[in-house]
DNA sequence: GGATAGATGTCACTTAGTGTCAAATTGGCA
DNA sequence: TGCCAATTTGACACTAAGTGACATCTATCC
């Protein structure tokens, strides 16, 4: 039964199962209701019973979606950098990352589910700097994301993904972007407005550039 | 139970109380022979109980010592990198982080408990890479170092440690030193001699160097 | 030696998380 | 449409992680 972390290597199946989409889906719900929970009661008061009820399935099915009560944050904490990560996934290779990333975030669409599930990002990340077990999901979740970075990096510099710079730069960089993540959701928490996000794309982009001394950033040869 | 009849008795405590020093000591004891259960049997096949025996103390005093069974590898993973930081507290100035490391390398201590101590930090650091549990505290680890980072570099800055360039070159030289170590790590594993440790000091020095934008890693003004 | 304070052990207890199997659900196919 | 096969879910029992409370021990200070 698939363990939550894993990427989804199978996807061959016959008859029966259930769809992936639809796995994701539920993975989803439960984790913004764990989210709301964590966030309105702590971590400690919520329990595996209180989730699994909030989102009317049994305490045992909640288990098989996630291993632990800290991974319910997961897809929710991930779901800035993991979009942040599709997008660099069609990173052209003749763009800067400036303005890959400046042409997301103005496409992005902003519907007030949107909207309300950016609070819960939000929330989740602030949360993550006091409660020791959703920082370990934060945490967690950069290191699932530094993975696909490899991937994404190696691709760029035709190399190997597991080769030491390109998983020193996707290291570096992940890093880098957590940072900036932690910094714009505090800054959002405290009231700030729309215009400093603006701001912090360049400073994503820039962040990356130094972190990686100028191998990822900017445009390269086809 | 424990004949503890060696000398550090007399360290700055009122009454009653157990010096920093042996609760330090205490916590390593337990996590060398959690270290070596988890490296034998894995992590999900070793209880709480076998590590309180191995021992000889409790199972309610382990639990005092580490709030839960991930948490027990942490000071055996922290030990490379704690050391790399308490040398990098006392960094000089006017010397570049190549011509510290190195220092620190010639100089260190090669006991025979040294070494069996060394293999520990390894098989550990090894295990991290598939045990999720393990993963979990080595990523905790570094980010508990991370923050130590970010007071070294505001200090060699002259910066406050909350500034966000100062956090942002304190994740990536973090990060950085992260994936060295994991690689050294492997290498060690996989058989490599010493002789290509001398160079992953000088890679480490590099790697910070570039991680940081060239902001850490050379002498700065007093 | 006695008072004091923190460390440890014991025991009872809660709850996170798993194994197992029967019932329900899903999607493919005739 | 309705049956089939794979899969998901729920129910129940169970293991083990982790906590609270309290008595006991041990070291230090006077």
């Amino acid at each position: 039964m698939r363990s939550d972390g894993d990427s989804d290597t199978m996807n061959d199946r016959k008859s029966g199962g259930m769809s992936e989409r639809r796995q994701q889906r539920m993975r989803l719900e439960i984790s913004r209701a764990a989210a709301r929970l964590f966030w309105e009661h702590g971590v400690a008061a919520t329990s595996g019973e209180q989730i699994a009820n909030a989102v009317g399935i049994s305490v045992r099915t909640l288990w098989r979606y996630f291993r632990n009560k800290e991974s319910c944050a997961e897809p929710v904490l991930a779901r800035d950098v993991e979009e942040c990560v599709a997008v660099l996934r069609r990173w052209p290779r003749e763009v800067s990352l400036e303005d890959h990333l400046v042409e997301w975030a103005t496409n992005r669409p902003k519907n007030p589910d949107q909207q309300s599930y950016d609070d819960a990002v939000i929330k989740m990340t602030v949360l993550a700097e006091k409660e020791p077990d959703i920082r370990v999901a934060w945490l967690m979740t950069h290191d699932r994301i530094e993975r696909e970075m490899a991937e994404i990096i190696a691709d760029r510099l035709h190399r190997p993904s597991e080769d030491i710079e390109v998983r020193l730069h996707a290291a570096t960089a992940t890093a880098a972007l957590r940072v900036i993540s932690e910094d714009v959701s505090a800054a959002l928490m405290a009231g700030a407005d729309l215009a400093s996000i603006g701001n912090s794309i360049k400073h994503m982009a820039d962040a990356v550039r130094v972190a990686t001394g100028g191998a990822v950033g900017d445009p390269v040869d086809p």
